[in-house]
DNA sequence: CTTGAACCTCTAGTCGCTATAGGAATTAGG
DNA sequence: CCTAATTCCTATAGCGACTAGAGGTTCAAG
């Protein structure tokens, strides 16, 4: 019971002050007990769901993967099949973004390669944007959110 | 002046009718006429318009970007060199979310890989999301949102 | 005991849509 | 011409995963 104020446990984990309230008021994160005040005091156990958590976000997990992924590893004795599911589908997805953005980023290179740095009227990237028939192949990337590099 | 309904508009650049709505509700598409009982009436312009913005942002680039992408356009005889510059921001945008992804591909991975396939207590999966120092690299993402690929 | 940093709750905003409710207009068929 | 089916209208709320701000309280160091 180390009896980590908000801040520290913020600090410890890497994740910010209000994310760490917000996953509480979600049910992401267990309620911790509080000073006579009224204030959080976290202990050594919030720590490690907090930095399961987040260590899940930065492999693109959405929360409710983890709260899965979470309620598995508190039933140790279970099969991992599950878990392994949802590890290969978060796997395919990263994989189909990744191939998404690399068709986008060879139309970004085509269209500022050929750009002629002379007025709007010839420019490429304006004229590409207006006429798909100018790209070269498909690209239509997807849609997801992951946190912050700060 | 074809005289399109929003319908069609919608079938024709294969940008959703809410969509369309929204887009003129935050000032992104020109506001088209009405007829006689109050419907949208769109012309090839706003066909051509809408179409830049879906191709746009199927190459990631944020609303703001592609307003200032549209009002290039309608300066033909300005030099490119801003939209040059948004295309390139958006090209290295692009490369730094790629490296992200695969950082974060490879971590997945080895943890599917070295899955047992027996109990969650054994499981690499659970394992390496409790324990980031049984991570190989870095990873962590970045933060944008593209559209659906229906 | 004072001060200032850290904490509290609550609400609203971000981005780019998507969904729903409750109606009004249009269009195709008979 | 009439009806029925379809499409359209506005307005509001919700999504995911946070982030920011206001206005007030508690804590810890000196």
């Amino acid at each position: 019971m180390t009896d980590l104020s908000i801040g520290r446990l913020a600090r410890l984990s890497g994740v910010k002050v209000p994310t760490i309230r917000y996953y509480e008021s979600i049910g992401m994160l267990d309620a911790p007990p509080r000073s006579p005040g009224g204030q959080r005091r976290y202990g050594d156990g919030h720590l490690e769901q907090l930095r399961f958590i987040r260590h899940g976000r930065e492999l693109g997990f959405g929360l409710d993967d983890l709260r899965a992924l979470q309620d598995l590893s508190a039933r140790p004795d279970r099969s991992c099949e599950e878990a392994d599911g949802i590890a290969r589908k978060q796997l395919a997805e990263v994989e189909r973004r990744i191939a998404g953005l690399e068709a986008v980023r060879r139309e970004l290179e085509r269209m500022v390669e050929r750009c002629s740095h002379g007025v709007v009227d010839e420019c490429r990237v304006i004229q590409t944007l207006s006429d798909h028939h100018l790209c070269a192949g498909d690209h239509a990337p997807d849609h997801q959110t992951v946190p912050r590099d700060t």
